[in-house]
Parts: C-alpha cells; structure tokens; sequence
DNA sequence: TAAAAATACTCCATAGGTATTTTAT
DNA sequence: ATAAAATACCTATGGAGTATTTTTA
C-alpha cells in the first residue's frame, strides 16, 4: 500500500469537518491531524479551514484540494489493485491480526491446514484488541483483520466470516445444576464468572442482558478474570459458570470436561467478521479468507 | 508546492534508468535514491527495478507504477496550478533565488521599485551559487530564481531575462591604459584581476577565450580575488585590469571612477535566466519578472 | 462553560549526508 | 577494471505522543 497519508487527513478533516473525529477515525492523537492540516497550509501558502473555534468550514481553497485529493486518493487506490493483481502469488508473506480469542481458538486449526496446502504463505499472526486490529490495517501493518463486527471507519470493507454464539458452561460434574437448559430468570442465581471489563466479548453479553432486561447489577458475579484460559482452569476446580464463546470450549466438550447449558430465550450471538482496506485484492488475502469459510462450512 | 517526492524519484530513476543520473537532477545523493526506491519497492511488496550491477531495467511492477505514478505527478501539478490561480493576491511572500552577482548588483533597484509599489508582497532574497539556487526551486524553498543560463533539469522552466556582458575594467586614472579599444593580442599584456576559479562569471570568461584561442595561461593573471566588491576596491588602488559584468560597474562608472576598455573581437556575453518550477504561475512571480523586464526595456 | 482546536514539550523514526564496499560487465 | 548500486554509520528534522492552554459559540 502506498498513499500520501497526509492528503488523508484531509480527506478526512473535510468530509467531517472537524479535526477530533478524523483523528480517531485515522488512529492518531487530535494534534497530529492540527500539525499535518497546518503543513498543508503552509505548502499552499493559504488557509484551507476557516476556525471559529469549536467549528470549522471548508475555504475556497480546501474545496478545491477536497476536490483533487480525492482525485489522487482514487488514484493510489486503483494502483495499488493493479499492483495487487501483478503479484498474485501463492507466496510471500500474510500479515493477519485477530482478536483475542479468535487468534487462540479458531485460527490455529485453519492456519494449520493452510500452511499444509501453501507452504509458499509465510503466515504470521497478530492479536490484540479489535481497535488496535483496525489500526494495523490503516496503517499498513496487516493485510486482513478478524474481529467482533464493530463499528469500523468507513475504508475498511467487512465482512462476514462466522457467527459466534457465548454459550453458559459449566465444569461437566457440576451437581447445582443438572438440566441441560435453564431460565433466565435462574441466570441471575448462578454464581458467575466473565472476563474484565474492555473485552469484546463482555460487551456483547451485557447487551445482551440489556435486551433481555437483566441489569448487570442482578447477576451473581463471582469473579472476573482476565483470560478465557483463566477462567476454563476456574471452572475445573469449582461450580460456578461462565459465559464463553462456544468456540474457545470445543476441546473441553469432546473431552467431556465441560458442560452448555442453554439458556432459554436468551441466545448470545455475535458475528465475527474479515475487515481489510478496501481494494486488498491480493491472491494471497483471498485464499485465507476462502479457507477460513470452507472451514466452518463443511462443518 | 505539494507533492510526493518518493514517487517523484521514482519516475526519474525510471526515466533515466539510472539510481546516479536521477540522484543529481533532484540534488540529492545516490544512496538517498536508493533508499527511495528501496522503500517504495518495500511498501508494494515487490521489486520494481532488475538490478544487474551496472544498469537497472523496469520489471512489470515498475512499469506499472510509471504509468499511474506520472498520472499522479500530473493531478499534483493541475492542482498546484488552480492553487496559484486562486490566491493570485498581490499580498504574500516571493521567495527569490538569485545568483550572487545577480542578487548585489541587479536586483537591489528592481526590489526597491517594486517594493514601492507592492507593498503588501513580502519578499525575501536568497543568495546562492546556480546549483543551489535550482535545487531551492526544486525543493520549494524559493518561488522564482535568477541564474547564469546554465542547463538545468527538465522540471525546471528557463525564460531569458537579460544580457549580461563581461567587459574590461579599469581604474579611470590608469595611465597603462589609455586608449579606449585595445585588441585581443594586448590583452595578455595586461595584468589581470579576476574571480576565483568555481564563479560563474569565470566560466564564461574561460569560454570565451577559448573561442579566440587564448590559453589562460597566456593571460598576466596578477591575483584571484573572492568578489567582486574586493576586485574593485582593489582596482581602485592599482593599475591592473578586470573582467567583470557591467551590471557591477554602474555606479563607478556614473562617478568616473572605473573605466571600461573595449577589447575589439572579443565580447564576452552571457544570458541571465528566470528559471522557475513548470506551473508556477503565482501572480506575484508574474509581477516581478514583468518588473525585471520592464526595467531593462525602459533603458 | 463546554467543546474543539492550538500550543508546548518530549521522544523516536525516518530521510539525508559521507565514506566505503559489493557487484556485474 | 570500472561504473553503478548497496551498505554502514552518523546526524538532524519531522511526525507522533501527552498534557495543557486558548478560543468562541
């Protein structure tokens, strides 16, 4: 990928005519973006924002850099397809970051299989939280996201990839609870475990919870910890529960060392989804994604 | 001035073919090219130049990337013209790069009128040798620049301003000299003040005698003097000659304090150029050459 | 007075330089 | 052997950050 970051900045200042909101939607601080438009000024010798303080306007002039700014912007964009195109390899390397758990839980399998089939892939894999994960893409530090489907600046193209369901689990011997279902209301009893607070995965649960009006102050919360490992050791020594994605537990399933239960009219699903920069066409991108699918269809 | 000057070097190596020849038209180093390009071909994650030792060739890559990145460079220099077309103000800075005989004794009047009658234009005079001057336009540290007619790159815009001639001087009272006309044989009688060797005005004048078969070496060379302020101050003691540009000289003539000698057959001349980025076309740039010439008509 | 941009400062990465080595003809 | 590019190393500038102040609706 190759473009002229500042002009993005423009870009970005101007279509929303504030410096605050293109400095989060660019990843960077509120004085980077002051610093890159007075650059800019300074280049064409004139202002390109009238400031009146807490609002700002296009001038004459930065209605016409708007203009071929968006021009040039489209430009380094269409190359960088075509320059995908030309090196459509089966080799090279693929820069994927993920968050948290789909990095430990569901990537290891499919990279395993890819590796087999395209020995020419030098593969590595980021994870950290899902905004970091959108920050590595602006910036060119990775080729293909997978997160939660959070709201996502407006160049990054999502996509679809998995559903996730959380699930309740309990440590399989658990005798306070037996049935394989329970109500919701019996959710609030049940002494529980999560995960702190800033995870992806607790935010999905607690709107959940909202929908089904359950307040977070109603349930019985014995612990947060700070890992899904941690809390899968947790369960193995004791009998409280956990709200887990149902992908982080497939291991302890089929060993029979833990237990779903379901809880009735109170299903948690999240999607989990590809986000990459628009025009990320490269051959290599798109086998991953195609393998990543495979892998959950044929199932 | 905006633009990327990575993209810039790019298409110069390419055009050239050559890392060396691109390094001296963008007045930077060969490893700052190399680095350039090293960098580019990092960013598309493939190589854009066959190296073979001595000469380099476009891969595919490369060929590619000429045709948007000229395309780019084309939308940078629409954009900068429409830029200039709209903050045409008579008001603002004009950073002028003059060479040094250019800077002391021809524009000093010319600044003074149009001072006067554009006070609201802030200008600033750099003074520098041709080299330096071609490379502050082409990096946007001066608008506009004033040099000996040497050959410069293709980006830079060559407009002749006026004829220089290089003429004999000497002390009004030297009693050795007496006519007005000498010929080119008594010339290397003479004993002669002139500029260090690297001075434009010293090229010229090696030229031109070369032309008419005099060696420097026949020349009476009496000392090499670091400007042409020593090289008066200095005649004003001795009875020695100098050859020095008549746009020096003004005012000692006027006063009848030097004299020039003319040497039949042998007029030295040079043209002193505008030179300019294509598409600067500022009103205040406007303005000021059209004063320069105007200047020079009037007379 | 509250929201937004500007400023002050510190830190590190990058672009540039010079001197030298490697490479391919 | 030579011409050209690559490499090593050093320096200075610029871009990014945090914390704070200024501005105006």
């Amino acid at each position: 990928m190759i473009f002229n970051f500042r002009l993005k900045v423009f870009i970005k200042v101007a279509e929303h005519l504030s410096f605050t909101q293109a400095a989060h939607e660019l990843y960077v601080s509120q004085p980077a973006i002051t610093k890159h438009i007075n650059k800019l000024e300074q280049q064409i010798k004139q202002p390109l924002f009238k400031r009146r303080g807490n609002s700002i306007s296009l001038t004459p002039a930065g209605e016409l850099l708007l203009d071929y700014a968006c021009q040039i912007e489209d430009l380094y964009q269409e190359l960088n397809n075509d320059l995908n195109l030309l090196q459509d390899r089966t080799s090279g390397p693929l820069r994927i970051g993920a968050s948290t758990t789909i990095a430990q839980y569901i990537l290891p399998p499919i990279l395993a299989t890819l590796k087999d089939r395209h020995p020419h892939i030098e593969f590595s894999l980021i994870s950290a939280n899902s905004k970091r994960i959108r920050q590595l893409l602006i910036t060119d530090q990775a080729d293909i996201g997978l997160t939660e489907g959070n709201t996502a600046p407006p160049e990054l193209q999502q996509e679809t990839f998995i559903k996730d369901e959380i699930v309740l689990v309990t440590n399989a011997q658990n005798r306070h609870i037996q049935q394989a279902q329970i109500d919701k209301e019996r959710l609030t009893q049940i002494p529980l475990i999560i995960r702190e607070s800033g995870s992806g995965t607790l935010d999905v649960i607690e709107q959940a919870l909202k929908k089904a009006s359950i307040k977070r102050s109603d349930l019985n919360i014995e612990m947060r910890l700070g890992s899904t490992e941690s809390i899968k050791n947790y369960l193995h020594h004791s009998n409280a529960s956990a709200l887990l994605s149902i992908h982080t537990i497939t291991e302890e399933l089929n060993n029979n060392q833990l237990r779903v239960v379901e809880i009735k009219s109170l299903p948690i699903y999240r999607k989990l989804k590809f986000i990459s920069l628009h025009g990320q066409h490269a051959r290599r991108v798109q086998i991953f994604k195609k393998r990543c699918l495979k892998h959950y269809n044929k199932k």
